[in-house]
DNA sequence: CACATCGGTCAACCGCTGTAGAGTGAACGC
DNA sequence: GCGTTCACTCTACAGCGGTTGACCGATGTG
């Protein structure tokens, strides 16, 4: 967001384009430092702004970071996913959230700082852990229902945090579809417990 | 480690309990806020000691926390491990590291900023995931074995985050044999690929 | 006992960062 | 055209937090 030339334009259309510039400069922000060593001024300097309009558009960095860090629920299948099709479909999400068209960055943003702060962590497991794990758990069934779709959400966590966070080579640089070859038995090991 | 007593002790006494109630303290607020919320105001009253003796003692903040975040491999069994142990070998190592005797604060203070510390995440990446991967690697042989590895450790990450540092409530307040019992053949099936 | 040493404290500095309030010039409605 | 509105900027405040250097009193040593 270096810069884009905003001269002349209609007042609503000049507010959100700001808007939306201030937002992804700080989604790159919060994605690639984390909330604390993100700063206020450099979102702004990012999206070309002065500091202080920041906040009258968000009000608080709390707000600011609360508004980018979004975890999109929109084209996800593993809720309307068969017991058959889910571990493929929980495999499905994951990549087109961090490698597909969408906003990845506001993942990231929200992974990155799940561990460290609160806003992030309680959206974490309430809104993407919780709830999806019990639309997960009612598909699955049978005995520790709630268990196994927790560790399936477990699975996911951890294979999207090495691959797309912490940048673990073997499975970060690992193609896509080997990737998901391997993981799927993974998963229907938790769909089917063997007795 | 509120006010221990430390009168008329000899010196070396005195400056060895002194670092170990800074590190305890270090630990604890590392581990519960992580590395920017955790301040050396906040360890240093925690450990009952002057601000300015934390510095004395260690140099820096980033010192503190490289000295108060370690991984301790003593105790671990993977590496040792047969393939038919491998499964229960982690699944052990994991839990004895959160759940034994241990010090599991330093455990929790590496994991819960190694995604947005860049010493934790170099820490993480390279010592805790890369070097034991590879031992790993060796022991599953066959194909692929390096990404398997590696999925395997990411499967780890995310059963520890998901249990011991977002606390995501299924998997948290589970019991650690249904845990064990469940995840076995998850690992299994990247120890053993299905054809 | 006198002197050096060392654990420990006190007060202060200084840079950074979130935030607030007044001001400015261009777009808008009449 | 003209006053109003609104996006936007400038400047400044205030608190926090890492870090420092001078200082103090007890412990050790000859």
């Amino acid at each position: 967001m270096t810069e884009v030339p905003q001269e002349s334009l209609p007042r609503e259309e000049r507010r959100r384009r700001t808007e939306a510039a201030i937002l992804e400069a700080a989604r790159q922000a919060f994605a690639e430092n984390g909330f604390e060593r993100a700063t206020i001024r450099v979102v702004a300097a990012q999206a070309g702004v002065d500091p202080a309009l920041v906040m009258q558009y968000f009000g608080s960095k709390e707000r600011l970071f609360a508004a980018a860090a979004r975890w999109s629920h929109e084209h996800e299948t593993v809720l309307s996913a068969t017991r058959e099709q889910l571990p493929s479909a929980a495999l499905h999400d994951l990549f087109e959230k961090f490698e597909g068209a969408g906003d990845r960055e506001a993942a990231v943003a929200l992974m990155r700082n799940c561990l460290t702060h609160p806003e992030a962590a309680r959206i974490m497991r309430d809104e993407v852990m919780c709830d999806r794990a019990a639309g997960v758990a009612r598909t699955l069934g049978g005995d520790e229902a709630d268990l196994r779709a927790g560790l399936i959400g477990a699975c996911m966590i951890g294979l999207g945090m090495a691959r797309y966070l912490l940048e673990i080579p073997p499975v970060a640089g690992a193609r896509r579809e080997d990737v998901e070859r391997l993981m799927e038995p993974v998963l229907r090991a938790l769909v089917d417990p063997p007795a």
